[in-house]
DNA sequence: TTAAACATGTTTATCGTTAAACAGACACGA
DNA sequence: TCGTGTCTGTTTAACGATAAACATGTTTAA
């Protein structure tokens, strides 16, 4: 057993077709359906594809021959006739880079969104940018997909919608693709601003006046986007924001840490909202390695209402995305690219919302 | 069409619609190949699929031409003459059916071993049995998979199988199709048993002699078959198992109280095997509203070696999956299974691994 | 009244590849 | 010497659908 088999091409890696076994229960195929009720092939096409180009007395014979017989059309003639195989790409990522499962989510409702419209979705492991360009290249001109959906998680990933419009492969990317003249691409985005006002805003309800901002070192958009948003809010309530904000990488450990140096100190803050619910779940630990209890001690927020967010105790407050709303509209804004490769792009940008748990209870 | 769209930016200032649309840069066909080098497609063909056939001279000039050319074959054109889509498929859950992830990062692996095959996954999301069965059957006559790789998470799902079997629809089970006579289906599975015998080893070597199972009610087997690991282990060690176990569902809340119970004795268990990182976390939990310390005080162990595990303080020790082996196997069986349909099926069973953390350090 | 437009269905020509059968050259054993 | 493989490449015929053009009868517009 050869796991290692790297596969070039096409390379069906010379299996002998051995058993001549089954006949390979035969579908029926379109041919099958005209001539049982008559017609010719072109009219069953019509049929399923333009209903409106047969009499309702013609149509309703095809669709009951269709219906009869169980037929239904083979996609791989299909695609190669039409030149569309009417099928996505999407990348998968390693289980530690989609922390919070948002993106496995959010392939979920774009799998749905897409079948809809009769689209399927063909996902790619990738670890590394090029392997990803190499598959994506391979794909597509192998015709096995149109388009590709791509989101751009970490400055890391900006290259990718560079060598997509270099190639003139159709995208939409999930998320902005900042750095890039955004109106240049396909995009569908959360407002992170917006939801971090609204986190603020919350707090700023509760009473709360000292509200720090434990966030993400300065990167790519992201980052400054979610922060934004919490210092705009802060602005609009008159509160400061000087020595407020401590920065770091997105993993729990350090949270703890970060958030503990923010609690020790003379006058600590007494809500703490976060870019993620990752750095909130530290933040949650320090306080309870302080004896203080989240929620009456110190208000919580993360970001992207995942699942930890709901099994941490106590529950934590957290941002939730619509991702299914998100995968409609990518999926729209799919089909109008492939209708219309060279039109103006189309951005669409969703709120948020918050979900209130435990960590922000009333005080 | 509205998806309750916030807002729906639009471009930048007006650029010139100048740009003339571009003639789709058409793909190389292998006809353009063939001219390229003077050979029949067939040759193409050849070279690519099956390059035994040729001779070293024809095949390095035609490789030649194929990389010059950029050339890919079309994967619908390939499907449509071969009769095979070069596709499997797989479902894909909602998040909170899927809550460590293991899901994912399997369809990950899954993904890049398919890949390595020549094999593409197509993935799709169902809500409900029937909807599942309805899109398998659809996706099958359309000839869009060859296959699908399904997953038997819970007993809801047993009838999927039975299903496929009767349809004859190609498939590989990841996890046992319990309850079905499992030498009919073609599956891969982690031993869970042996997975527990791990952990219940690993703490005898600790000096825990009381090990208290925090298990899943009786349903399908996989409840039994982490349960009897437990059991089993314990009997070869002379240990006590009676009202050594309480049972509940797969959430942390239920589990957390569960523990309490346990830990609340007048002889408390010092080590606590779970058969889920969710029910661990639950335990963990319980200690901690003791002021016991895991680790120090109580053993816990997990299942599945989730991030959670990882992220959750002390740092859970658990039962890993081999996902990339599993995947691997899973691939190399359903290629045995296309090429010969009316084989014996195959079943491979692989050994989960312990990874200690601080919830297990030694006394 | 007449031509143009519409409605409805058919015919023909591919889409790009591989399966199957065929064909020439060469080797080899009887 | 001849028949019989083997090696290498070609030819022909699909695979199952849709695009494009065509062919009718029927409306509609001028």
């Amino acid at each position: 057993m050869d796991f290692n088999a790297k596969t070039s091409l096409g390379a069906g890696s010379g299996r002998d077709e051995g058993t001549r076994s089954k006949p390979r229960s035969s579908r029926p195929t379109m041919a099958m359906v005209a001539e049982r009720v008559g017609v010719s092939t072109q009219t069953v096409s019509f049929a399923l594809s333009s209903p409106g180009r047969l009499s309702p007395t013609t149509l309703r014979k095809v669709l009951k021959a269709v219906d009869e017989l169980g037929y239904r059309p083979n996609q791989a003639a299909r695609s190669l006739r039409s030149r569309s195989p009417q099928a996505l790409g999407f990348r998968l990522y390693p289980a530690d880079r989609d922390v919070g499962g948002v993106m496995a989510s959010y392939l979920y409702e774009l799998s749905a969104a897409a079948r809809k419209e009769g689209y399927g979705v063909f996902s790619y492991a990738a670890e590394t940018y090029e392997e990803e360009t190499q598959i994506i290249e391979e794909t597509f001109r192998r015709n096995t997909v149109d388009c590709f959906v791509i989101t751009c998680p970490s400055s890391d990933d900006l290259p990718l919608p560079l060598f997509l419009l270099e190639r003139q492969i159709p995208f939409v990317v999930f998320g902005r693709p900042w750095g890039l003249p955004m109106s240049d691409c396909w995009w569908v985005d959360v407002d992170g601003a917006a939801g971090l006002e609204q986190a603020v805003n919350h707090m700023v309800e509760l009473g709360h006046r000292r509200i720090a901002y434990l966030g993400w070192e300065k990167s790519a958009g992201l980052a400054e986007d979610r922060e934004s948003g919490w210092q705009r809010a802060m602005g609009s309530h008159g509160l400061p924001t000087r020595g407020m904000i401590v920065r770091g990488p997105d993993d729990v450990e350090t949270a703890r840490r970060a958030a503990g140096e923010l609690l020790d100190r003379k006058t600590p803050p007494t809500g703490i909202v976060c870019p993620s619910d990752t750095v909130a779940i530290g933040a949650l630990r320090a306080c309870q390695e302080r004896g203080l209890e989240p929620g009456r001690d110190v208000g919580i927020t993360g970001y992207d209402d995942s699942l930890g967010a709901r099994v941490v105790t106590p529950g934590l407050t957290s941002i939730a995305q619509p991702l299914e709303t998100a995968a409609k509209h990518t999926v729209r804004l799919l089909l109008d690219l492939l209708n219309s490769p060279d039109s103006k792009p189309e951005q669409v940008l969703l709120r948020p919302s918050l979900v209130v748990r435990e960590s922000t209870m009333p005080r």
